[in-house]
Parts: structure tokens; sequence; C-alpha cells
DNA sequence: GGCACACGTCTTGACGAGGG
DNA sequence: CCCTCGTCAAGACGTGTGCC
């Protein structure tokens, strides 16, 4: 079978010098498995034992590397498969993360019930614009893009073609976020995430509702448009300041439901990390990296 | 061949002056 | 009071290169 294609065919953009890398690596890791040296077929990726013990034997850095061929080539293959060696790729970044958070972000790292409570002294102000943009960062770790959500019928987003915006669309059940413009778009292109949280689509809906018609989620009331991410990053930053005296981020708020995630287990806490990844169009690999720290702790250690 | 970090790029954040 | 705008710094991100 041709790798070099497969590969090709998930990441057009590859250079050269990663193409060789992963072959050769993919190669070297099958001969491993299966005393072979020609690639039949990708099923010696399923003798995970195997695969296992060979990568058991290498660095942390070098198994990041193998997880990315790995993981290149099952992703249109084998959807089962490609999520339990994500899950094994995940544990080892846990293992190689070194990353240290700064202390004015840690700060920043509060409570759920600090932030709930500033929820409230929000929703309580009639700042229903603002409540509902924070309550759905509470939810979906949505960058600034959030700001320019349009309102769409589940009927006119399915004859929408060129689908180039962000879209919070509703049916007469179901509402979805469709995300088409944010940062990381040219790697994850369009995401869609169901909105579920029972009780905040009913806020939504009523929150529409009063919106008469208007299609900007969000709306920047001096210029009349939906917020660009500036306008929503400073907006944010205000109103935060202002009812919990920090200011807070879209990065900062995802941060704080990372930490305080309370989960039964590891694996819960991995499918809840993979999920928010997914959302956001983050590399779970960049979540451990920047995202998840421990809550600041009175720690001997910097006393 | 093994390994991990650095780079380039783009986005976001902090801060403060200033305007309606 | 709420927001804009400009500037500069820091953060986020993925890729792939360069050292051992």
């Amino acid at each position: 079978m041709n790798i070099v294609e497969l590969i090709k065919s998930v990441k057009p953009t590859i250079s050269d010098g990663t193409l060789k890398g992963y072959t050769t690596n993919i190669g070297k890791l099958h001969k491993a498995v299966t005393g072979k040296s020609e690639i039949q077929d990708l099923d010696f990726l399923k003798q995970k034992v195997k695969v296992d013990e060979y990568l058991s034997k290498l660095s942390k850095g070098t198994k990041t590397n193998y997880y990315g061929v790995i993981l290149t080539l099952l992703k249109t293959k084998d959807e089962e498969l490609y999520k339990l060696y994500e899950k094994d790729k995940i544990a080892n970044n846990f293992a190689n993360k070194k990353k240290v958070m700064s202390d004015t972000n840690k700060e920043k790292l509060i409570d759920m019930k600090d932030y709930d409570q500033m929820l409230s002294k929000i929703k309580k102000a009639g700042l229903t614009q603002d409540y509902i943009m924070l309550r759905m960062l509470q939810l979906y770790p949505y960058r600034n893009e959030i700001g320019s959500l349009k309102i769409v019928p589940l009927k006119e987003f399915k004859k929408i073609k060129d689908k180039t915006d962000n879209y919070l669309v509703v049916g007469s059940k179901k509402m979805f976020v469709n995300r088409n413009k944010y940062k990381t778009d040219k790697i994850y292109g369009s995401i869609t995430n169901d909105i579920t949280d029972k009780k905040f689509k009913k806020e939504l809906r009523a929150y529409i509702k009063s919106l008469d018609g208007r299609t900007e989620l969000f709306l920047n009331k001096l210029t009349g448009k939906s917020m660009t991410p500036a306008e929503t990053s400073n907006r944010l930053s205000y109103i935060t300041k202002k009812y919990s005296d920090l200011k807070l981020s879209t990065s900062s708020i995802f941060k704080i439901v990372l930490s305080n995630f309370k989960g039964d287990d590891m694996k819960e806490y991995t499918d809840f990390l993979v999920e928010m990844g997914r959302i956001r169009g983050t590399d779970p690999k960049t979540l451990i990296d920047y995202y998840i720290h421990k809550k600041k702790d009175s720690n001997v250690d910097d006393a």
C-alpha cells in the first residue's frame, strides 16, 4: 500500500521533511511488529501490545513523533483504533508536560462557584447579552469568534452552500453552533457542536426571542454590528473586571473550566479534554501544555 | 536514527488616553 | 459609564529543523 499517498491525503500540505520522518518511523514500527519491511496494510497497528512494547522503549519526545504518524494514518481508516491511540498520545503528553503557568494567570484560575457568582450578578444587573456570552463560554470553549455568531434557522442553514461564517443554528428542537472562521480554521475546518444543556437552551431561546428577529447573537451597540474578536475580548475583559474584579478572557475562562472539571476517573477527564479540544479547534497536546494547570494551592514549595 | 526544542505566524491581552 | 483605538507584549499554535 502507498503510505506516502495516504499521509498526503490526510495532510495535503505536509512538508517533505516531515513526510520522510513519518514514513521512516512507520516503517520501523511495522518491521518491529511484523518482522517485514513491506507495509501491506495497517492491520499491524491492531497488534497494540506489540506496538506499545516497541514504543515503551522510546523517549517521550520520540513517542510523540510516532503518535503523529499513527494517528494520521488511522484518521480516515479506523475510528476506534484511532481513539485508542489518541488516549495513549494524551497520556504521553501529560508525562511530557513541562510548561508552567505565570502567577498573574494563576490568580485568574478561580473556583467555579466564584464564576457562577459573577454570572448571577451580571444576570441580575440585566446585562443579558453579557450573561449569555459568559455562560456560553462556561459550557463551550470558543475563542473570541463567539462575538460574531449569527442566528440562523435550521432550514436556512441547510440552504447555505458556502459556509464561511460562524452560526448559531436554531431548529425547533435542536440547536447547534457551526464555526468556520476562527483562529485555527485552516487546520480544523468547519466545527459543529450541539447545544445540549437544557437550562441554557431555554435561556438562549428566550434571549433570541427578545432580539426580535435580529440576526446577530451579540451586538456591538455602537457599531450596530456583530462583535469583532477584538471587541469581544475588550468587552469580556471590561465586564468581568467589573463583576469579579478579574479581567477574564475566553482562554482564561476555558482554563477555569478545565481546572474545575470533576470526573470520576482519568478516562472521563480524557474524553472531556478530547471533546473540548475538538470544539475549540485545538490539539489536546496544546491543551495540556497551555491550559491545564493545578489550581493555586498554598504549596509549601513557594512559601 | 532518535530526540526535543525553536521558529514563524497569527491571535489575544494589557494598558491607557480619549470621546460620546 | 461604556466603549474605541493604538501600541506593545505575551500567548497560542503547528510544523519541522537541527543537534546529539
